[in-house]
DNA sequence: TGTTTATATCGCAAATATACGATGGTTTGT
DNA sequence: ACAAACCATCGTATATTTGCGATATAAACA
């Protein structure tokens, strides 16, 4: 694009694209799965559990802890990854009520 | 990408995926909220309300369709657009379901 | 100390996304 | 029929994303 006009649109519209934006690759939306359900937040385990290759998988994580969705330490050799729960759920809340927000608007008749 | 992995992932994880790509951008969060609150579901006039040429409300708007979130059709010299409440609430709800169950696996002490 | 292991990061290639001017097709209104 | 209005689409430029091999870094271990 010529220029980027995200600065151009409201702060919460923003926010919410830059949440959805996080969700939007399937290996993303796994990671997060894959970290709440081991409990323990181990790392590399993820690396086995989706089919891409090493560096990849450091990127997306990369770019959910960038997104304030989860966190990461370096513990040893490895390193631990955690949902950021905090943020985590407060995204999801905006996301909620903007869904329930457009759902308060929707007309009883659809017109097209 | 050398290739598109896109297909190696499981359904469900995909299908979010593009849902939350399809409000990755923070006009697109702005064309849903705005035919929400537009009752009559205007269409040129989303042009006005946007920081965007016409040209490029046009495509986004096609993202929108061919996420399935809204309809369009044509009438007469105008077009005009509608949020698809059917498939709109559905995703809506199947992200709620993630984070629902993701919520549900939150430890009582975070790990790291 | 040298080696293995676990990760992050760099650099590159290919694919997509974003943005817009220009253009073309339709429909009204004159 | 002509002009104006509305909108979709094409072509193009640029930016960002995705993916990976190669390499760097740092800890654990022989």
């Amino acid at each position: 694009m010529a220029v980027n006009k995200k600065h151009a649109f409201a702060e919460s519209d923003v926010a919410l694209a830059e949440f959805a934006k996080a969700l939007s690759h399937p290996a993303r939306v796994a990671i997060l799965r894959t970290l709440a359900e081991k409990k323990v937040c181990i790392c590399g385990e993820i690396v086995e559990v989706l089919p891409l290759a090493q560096a990849t998988v450091s990127q997306h994580l990369k770019e959910l802890k960038n997104a304030g969705l989860i966190t990461g330490e370096i513990e040893g050799v490895r390193s631990c990854y955690c949902i950021h729960w905090e943020h985590f759920e407060s995204m999801l809340e905006r996301l909620e009520q903007f869904g329930a927000s457009l759902r308060a608007l929707k007309p009883n008749s659809d017109c097209c």
